[in-house]
RNA sequence: GGACAAGUGGGUGAGCGGCUGAAACCACAUCCCUGCUAAGGAUGCGUACGGGUAACUGUACCGAGGGUUCAAAUCCCUCCUUGUCCA
């Protein structure tokens, strides 16, 4: 959630930055004009209370000395309807204002792009040179099915489309893989943590996928629990409504889960093969800090993430998203885009976020700054999504044969 | 699945419907004393959101949500969690 006292501190500057993320200008004016409302409702409540708090104590006085109350509780009686109406105000203001604020995007870091969409993003770097093949490359999917790795139709027949099984070598490479970058993130200080891959609302509030995106999301039917989209969602909440002592942080996390999505808004792209699924396994990086280390983090997040494509001899590159692409949380992206022979074209494989306060103060993850409590700031990454690190693999390492090459650094995994 | 019990501040743990935001102890912080490896004393010490330059002050919070009452940590209901016993 955005920092509301600061968009009433500095109206212009929050408002025109989040113009920029593309929230309307009517909204930031509602919900400021909301805020506004909500306090006059809340003095006034405030006020009959307390009247009705210390009218309660002198009741309390009267009955000890037995005098008579008769007149007192007139009065108190008066104003418990008024109560009871300026309970009703404020409820009502509190609900509208929070629903506004909870889908309200982060507002976006100076740094980060103008732009509209991914064709805004703006490239960093790139790292390793695509290799040249001497026939023309196949995709990721031809190559799978060639190999026996993974079975499409059995995974439709087990569930629905977007769901695939993988076999044999294919099999083994995912949790090679899995085992891979987990210890590979843990010699870069991220402890690893094992969390469930069920969440309540609480956490998904915590994270901002809800309430604003509850369509994407697989909810059981009997009990108001959902499937995670990305362990960022049990991981960052683990510290929920807590106060960090300072020489926790900053607390480093490297987790790996299934992920589930509906893909709600996907329909018709990425059909073919397992770039797009709605079950994947994603090993992610997680870190909670104080506000000045962030930057810094973001950067070691950044490159542990291409450090490890690195490691896979994967040639990829790194993206700051601009404005429009943005994640409802983030502050500031970077993309990771491996290079897919097959597809002839980059495609994202990470993303690292830094969200600053905007999901601390949703969670209530603070730590004490002195005598203050001070939101901390959050970050997550993936440190790369497996099924999509696994199609890289087999389009780069792939022979004219359409046999695959183990990438050396996998080896000590697989046998 | 059934029966019972419990859920209070960082921890342990009191709490009669009213003067309890909550005793006491521990931990912690600051200061004082002491000159010797630790002890004694004083004070302070929850969170959120408001008002005030500030001192200070208002409201809410004793697992969660409802209810009764002028007044609820304390009574009632529902739920959640934990523990014990039975199947």
């Amino acid at each position: 959630m955005i920092d509301l006292k600061l968009l009433q501190k500095d109206f212009q500057s929050v408002s025109a930055k989040l113009i920029r993320k593309g929230v309307s200008a009517e909204l930031i004016e509602e919900l400021k004009r909301k805020n506004e409302e909500l306090k006059i409702a809340k003095v006034e409540f405030e006020t009959l209370q307390a009247d009705q708090n210390s009218m309660s104590k002198e009741f309390g006085i009267y009955k000890r000395d037995g005098k008579d109350v008769s007149e007192l509780k007139e009065k108190v009686d008066a104003n418990k309807i008024k109560i009871t109406d300026a309970l009703e105000v404020l409820r009502t203001k509190q609900e509208d204002l929070e629903a506004l604020a909870m889908s309200i995007p982060n507002i976006p870091d100076n740094d980060v792009p103008d732009g509209a969409d991914e064709n805004d993003n703006v490239e960093i770097k790139r790292v390793l040179s695509p290799k040249e093949f001497t026939f023309t490359p196949k995709e990721h999917w031809e190559l799978a099915e060639q190999n026996g790795w993974i079975d499409f139709e059995r995974g439709v027949k087990l569930a629905t489309s977007r769901f695939s099984v993988s076999f044999g070598m294919g099999a083994k490479l995912e949790r090679a893989l899995i085992n891979f970058m987990l210890n590979f993130n843990s010699k870069r200080g991220f402890q690893e943590v094992s969390v469930p891959s069920i969440v309540n609302r609480a956490a998904l509030e915590g994270t901002g996928q809800l309430p604003k995106f509850e369509d994407d999301l697989y909810k059981l039917q009997d009990q108001e629990l959902f499937l995670i989209p990305t362990a960022e969602v049990p991981v960052t909440n683990l510290y929920q409504d807590e106060i960090l002592s300072p020489d926790m942080l900053p607390i480093k996390m490297t987790a790996y889960t299934s992920c589930f999505r509906k893909e709600a808004g996907a329909a018709g792209r990425d059909t073919r093969g397992m770039i797009r699924q709605h079950q994947f396994h994603k090993v992610e990086l997680v870190a909670i800090s104080k506000p000045d280390e962030s930057d810094i983090i973001f950067n070691e997040m950044v490159g542990t993430a291409s450090d490890l494509l690195s490691a896979l001899e994967l040639p990829h590159r790194l993206v700051t998203l601009c404005c429009g692409d943005l994640g409802f949380g983030a502050a500031k992206t970077v993309d990771l885009e491996v290079w897919l022979p097959g597809q002839n074209r980059y495609r994202e494989i990470s993303s690292v976020s830094n969200t600053r306060d905007f999901q601390a103060r949703r969670a209530k993850i603070r730590y004490k700054d002195g005598k203050n409590n001070t939101l901390v700031h959050t970050l997550n990454g993936s440190s790369l999504a497996v099924g999509r690190t696994l199609v890289a693999i087999m389009e780069n390492f792939q022979n004219e044969d359409g046999s695959i090459t183990i990438p050396k650094i996998l080896e000590p995994y697989i046998n």
